[in-house]
DNA sequence: TATTTTTGTTTCAATATTTGAACCGTCAGT
DNA sequence: ACTGACGGTTCAAATATTGAAACAAAAATA
């Protein structure tokens, strides 16, 4: 692993941390020597990714992402044209909805909307998701090229849970059940307790860029619901896929 | 310069660069050889920052990049705060309204409003703002400690145009004179035609974070002008910290 | 206040990574 | 088929990174 990643991992532990972080703390979640961290994170604030609290010297998220990431949403902007419908799909089920992005061999959480009810599923901002252990990963691979799924496929496939599918035969069981009605169905291959349905989200190209999924407690979950919020999902990643086939992304710039 | 600042360094001139970019015009913006470049873009990609487009080969900014923003964004959320006021006062003006977050020696522009009328300032987003060559950065720097002041004035000075100030002395004088009215001034010190009039915004402690500035066309500057916006401009600046240490930053934690 | 512990910062020789010139393959245009 | 432009690859040389240890400063504790 370069030294690049190393220093994007840093951002990644300050991220998962909710507030800001200390040298030692950051330099025991990363793994790294102190001395290796604070170059690191000095040369990250040195570039604005990171601040350094000049009282508490703790260092937490810096402005440089808000302005990189808001630039990005500006060109690319998957998040605005999601977020109506992942609120809408919210609305009618008061079940938490999330969509995703593909990215570096997972899925991004990107955006969110959780249920009202006292039990919820409660998803974590840019949480991370597995492509074999989601649904919405399942769906994703479901919508790829075997050249892509089988590339998946051979990396290392941890298990989260005791459901979690971990060989490739099974996993390529869950893809063509999945193809067949349209969704994919997980039960609680990642998080105890959880249940999700998904389906795929495609680009002007038709090629797979995300995902839209509602994920459901266990204790809520039967047949009923399954096919009721696999047919929504299924209708509303369609009806994203067509929305961004339509409008083209922004492409022309000012002077 | 280590490799991680390099590598961010890449970031950069993406966002720059509208639109997608091939790797010898990376190499070549950043450079770098095409071998360092490549390898760096392959690490920011692995890490979601940095995607590139399968059929171009061209290189685009990544949604980690939007994760992590709006990470940021939940936590500190300047933005949302000043955003009201931002575009207020651009209602109230009819010019381009700015605010900036200081990071890492410079001002970066956080929040525009632009100017509907048909001659306005033009401000890029994300753009950077030195501190020695700005309304906003002379306001920033009459908030701060004269340790904070010397230091930057220690730092190169470069010039941007025949009116940008480039000795310590003549900073010093913009400063002292921005303390005895409240707001700064800024005559094309940084790009032809444009003045700006700014104030800086403080956090909880007081201690200065940024800034909110109005741009100006040169040709609809003149000294009723100057001392209106001025005004403004200082005013909306201690109402923004006003509010800032009104209300809590966010630092509870969830377990 | 004195003492201990924790945390942040610096140093430097050993080590692993980065570097870039040269090379290869591919594609588009002529 | 030739040419040029571009992306990608290789490998020895150059350089940056690494981390143990020492140091400094600040908190916690006695």
């Amino acid at each position: 692993m370069g030294t690049v990643s190393k220093a994007l991992g840093l951002i990644d532990i300050l991220a998962r941390s909710q507030g800001p972080k200390g040298l030692t703390g950051i330099a025991i979640a990363a793994g790294f020597d102190k001395a290796t961290t604070r170059r690191m994170l000095l040369e990250l604030a040195a570039n604005g990714y990171v601040v350094q609290n000049a009282d508490s010297r703790d260092y937490e998220l810096g402005p440089a992402l808000q302005v990189f990431g808001k630039i990005r949403e500006d060109r690319f902007s998957l998040y605005k044209t999601i977020q109506p419908f992942v609120r809408g799909l919210r609305e009618l089920t008061d079940e938490t909805v999330h969509a995703s992005e593909y990215s570096a061999g997972l899925l991004l959480s990107i955006c969110t909307e959780h249920s009202t009810q006292p039990i919820r599923v409660n998803l974590e901002e840019g949480q991370k998701l597995p492509l074999h252990a989601t649904a919405s990963g399942i769906a994703f691979l479901a919508a790829s090229t075997p050249i892509f799924i089988d590339a998946m496929l051979r990396k290392p496939l941890p298990q989260f849970t005791s459901t979690t599918l971990t060989s490739p035969k099974s996993i390529l069981t869950a893809i063509s059940e999945t193809l067949g009605r349209g969704y994919s169905i997980s039960n609680q291959t990642l998080q105890e307790g959880v249940s999700s349905v998904a389906s795929v989200i495609r680009n002007q190209s038709n090629k797979p860029i995300g995902t839209i999924a509602i994920a459901v407690p266990y204790l809520r979950m039967n047949p009923k619901v399954i096919s009721e919020f696999g047919n929504l999902v299924r209708k509303t990643g369609d009806d994203i896929s067509q929305q961004l086939s339509g409008r083209r992304i922004k492409l022309s710039q000012a002077s």
